[in-house]
DNA sequence: AGCGTTGTTTGACAAAAGTCAAAAAAAGGG
DNA sequence: CCCTTTTTTTGACTTTTGTCAAACAACGCT
């Protein structure tokens, strides 16, 4: 099912609800290895995640990049504190493979948003999908063990795995690099 | 500033508004050790700490109850996607102290949006600040060792530590009971 | 106040995870 | 394709954290 049918679907699009989204919206590549969201900037922008794969990431007090969140093709790419309140990011995305999405502003997002309605509560589900797959995180992180957060990990996202350089699985995981390689040993 | 003044100053809230609020909310105690909502029960209630404290805990795969949030006075006591979407609770929420509180349905809430929409962006409001927390959780779980998420915790939250069990705190952090007694000691 | 229950500390030990440094492997760019 | 840079693996070692069990302390209830 793509887009479109999805909103008809779930939210009860009309043909114009759809004219009005399109209409907004703009595709937009973004090569390997640069910036879509910079720290210190104000997120402006959200993507819709057509293909490739970013990741969002800060720096730790002694300069390691942290990774926080992977965005697989088919998400929304959001810094939600930053786009939502309109406030410097703390936070970096960056593109990990050439990327192509289809972008909105905020200011677009809020004139979508009068024109039409269902979009608040989009907005309002992505938010909150974001929300359930961070306390998921938390709770492994707070529960599990290096190893079994890793199992887990690749469970879950074999396809990441084989995409992603393994330091930023490591500190997603919030594991050593060099224990995350012996954990793969050992399976 | 009590509530009521918070509302007008950040809500523009009118003598109507504040009378719709009201109207709709009562008040309830639950004595220490009670259940606020119970695991696998929709939550159909929300509340306002007066006073007291609560917890949210869920059990893992060893029966060991694994704490996840701790719900001080003047704060929001919510399940937030059991409330948002009325599915089951996954996680109990219970009284650590006498508490009281203002207690609304999740109808009368529907209504108190429809009758003072501000609710609609105190609820979003509310939704966000829980997110961030969590973040930062989460965050202090992936990058901090424990005795960093130890001392971090009693530095931002004295007043828990006074008045809850060191298991539950240990639980929250992530730590054996046992390691976070000898952590104590060695500060 | 007394008693049973629950929570905390401690010791001895084991397992898990991190550090540092070097070597090996893989990836990126001309 | 080669060279440089980055990433991953590995070894030797240290530190951190967990486990189990027992002793001790505090708490809740009658």
């Amino acid at each position: 099912m793509d887009f479109k049918e999805r909103l008809i679907e779930h939210y009860g699009f009309t043909e114009r609800d759809w004219n009005e989204t399109v209409s907004r919206y703009w595709p937009e590549t973004l090569p390997a290895r640069s910036l879509f969201l910079e720290k210190g900037k104000v997120a402006t922008r959200l993507a819709y995640l057509r293909s490739g794969m970013m990741r969002s990431f800060f720096y730790d007090d002694r300069a390691n990049e942290i990774t926080t969140h992977f965005f697989k093709k088919g998400s929304v790419v959001i810094s939600m504190k930053s786009f939502n309140d309109q406030v410097p990011s703390r936070e970096n995305i960056i593109a990990i493979e050439d990327c192509e999405m289809d972008v909105i502003t905020y200011d677009r997002m809020q004139e979508l948003i009068r024109e039409v309605p269902a979009w608040r509560q989009i907005g309002k589900d992505v938010d909150e999908a974001m929300y359930n797959s961070l306390l998921n995180r938390s709770i492994q992180l707070q529960t599990l063990t290096a190893s079994e957060r890793y199992e887990l990990f690749i469970k879950k996202h074999p396809d990441i795995l084989q995409r992603v350089a393994l330091k930023h699985i490591a500190s997603y995981l919030g594991i050593d690099i060099a224990t995350l390689s012996r954990i793969r040993k050992s399976i």
